[in-house]
DNA sequence: AATTAGATGTTCT
DNA sequence: GAACATCTAATTA
């Protein structure tokens, strides 16, 4: 089941970043199929979050997508090289995002080390944002603003978890941010060996 | 085992 | 030009 727009536009960042963990995010691109479980994830929360591209309300034609309705795909390219993969949250105007960090492949696993040219099939596969854009067959930005209820990319119910499965820690590489690089607000399942050391 | 360099696009100084 | 929501491979000790 396929998850619907209210789910990324009727509560907050954080209470959806938790949310994710465990769902199953899906790909087709291409005529080539491949899903994966969320296993970790960081919240933006768009203005009052300085790491966010978009805080303090900043437009530019990279962050426009930010500002769109919950249920979008924020395709971010980082250093040049990296392609990262973000849900929009909230309604339109505001800038919330959810970056996933790391997944536990389901199907399409052969095709997910073709991608990333690794012979050996471990959990640093898809264990940090770059690897799993790249995994999934984000390596473009074409798919920079593609709608989650679409049939490119989009994400299912998947395994529910209880509150004590999920741990929460400040998020990583973002001390720039000041005080705002100490919140609590990456998310990654506990016990789970699919998550950035 | 731990640190470093190098790749490289978008945005801001 | 510098910094950045990173990853890999090579070098160091």
């Amino acid at each position: 089941m396929k998850l619907q727009r209210d789910f990324y536009e009727t509560s907050s960042v954080t209470n959806i970043a938790k949310a994710l963990l465990g769902k199953t995010l899906c790909t087709s691109l291409g005529g080539e199929f491949t899903s994966g479980m969320i296993t970790e994830v960081e919240a933006y929360a768009g203005q009052n979050d300085k790491a966010c591209h978009a805080h303090g309300g900043k437009r530019t034609a990279r962050t426009e997508v930010m500002y769109q309705a919950g249920g979008h795909a924020y395709v971010y390219l980082c250093y040049g090289i990296h392609h990262m993969f973000n849900v929009v949250c909230n309604k339109e105007g505001n800038a919330d995002a959810v970056l996933v960090r790391a997944i536990m492949p389901l199907e399409g696993k052969e095709l997910m080390e073709k991608r990333r040219v690794q012979s050996v099939f471990d959990h640093r596969l898809t264990t940090g944002p770059g690897k799993v854009g790249k995994a999934l067959g984000i390596i473009t930005q074409d798919h920079n603003g593609a709608d989650l209820l679409g049939d490119r990319i989009w994400i299912e119910e998947g395994q529910p978890l209880s509150e004590k499965e999920i741990c929460a820690t400040k998020r990583i590489g973002i001390d720039y941010a000041e005080e705002d690089a100490l919140k609590p607000w990456r998310f990654y399942i506990k016990n789970s060996k699919w998550v950035s050391k």
